[in-house]
DNA sequence: GATGATGGTGTTATGAGATAACATCACGGT
DNA sequence: ACCGTGATGTTATCTCATAACACCATCATC
């Protein structure tokens, strides 16, 4: 682990919720001095190739993973309201898994993102 | 459905892939003539709240939609090596259905992106 | 028939997200 | 010593998406 990646997961871990790439860069240098951008999106490539990171996409944000699963899909649960986001443990749906199959696709990872409300967000 | 949004639609629906916005834009003029950026989005958003087609954010491209079902969620099946993308039907999983009421969060749309290779990509 | 609310369009400009390309450096094997 | 591999630093640029404003049609209401 090299300092550059160890730098962005720790920003991630601190972080605890969804970052936007150009916060890590921003925050990358301990004395305020922000990151090159390949930098920190080298070390976010890195990071989600070993699996200790993800990337939100549909938010374009990263965050450290949660789960102690080796091998799970990501799934997460978003609130549109606050940004409030949770990962949950969600081993790749069978559903997906036999309709993968019968397309005839191998399927290296999966990502599952839930948009709604969160409980402080949601209507009464 | 007013001329813009159906020209957008119409777009996709000849494309039968998933295509990027910039292309759409590019396309969007019968004589060649790009359109204006919003433009594109505006009639892209529209025809994802009518559940006409799906954004994958994964790849930040824009697909109509081929599944007939009302309500479920977009799952696809993408391929990493030629960008073959097929819409498979996934009612929402009965574990992330489960997850989200647990966590107390109601859920509004949720997309499933499986990345993989494809039967012609997939190595022998 | 004037008024105002609503929703769609056209336009300019800009913000946010991500990567290409090249130089340099450290390490390990032969 | 030499080379291959993988990481880093740097500059520049590309792609993706939206803000903000002006204008216009439609429809309900007074």
């Amino acid at each position: 682990m090299t300092p550059p990646r160890l730098r962005v997961l720790e920003l991630l871990l601190t972080a605890g919720e969804p970052v936007k790439a150009y916060d890590l860069i921003a925050r990358f240098g301990e004395d305020g001095q922000p990151a090159k951008p390949p930098t920190v999106y080298r070390a976010l490539e890195f990071l989600e190739r070993k699996g200790l990171a993800h990337r939100i996409a549909s938010i374009s944000a990263y965050v450290a993973c949660t789960s102690g699963a080796a091998d799970h899909a990501a799934a997460f649960l978003i609130c549109d309201c606050c940004g409030a986001t949770s990962e949950v443990s969600a081993p790749v749906a069978g559903d997906l898994g036999r309709a993968a199959e019968a397309a005839g696709y191998v399927i290296a990872r999966t990502t599952i993102e839930a948009h709604g409300r969160c409980p402080a967000c949601r209507p009464a």
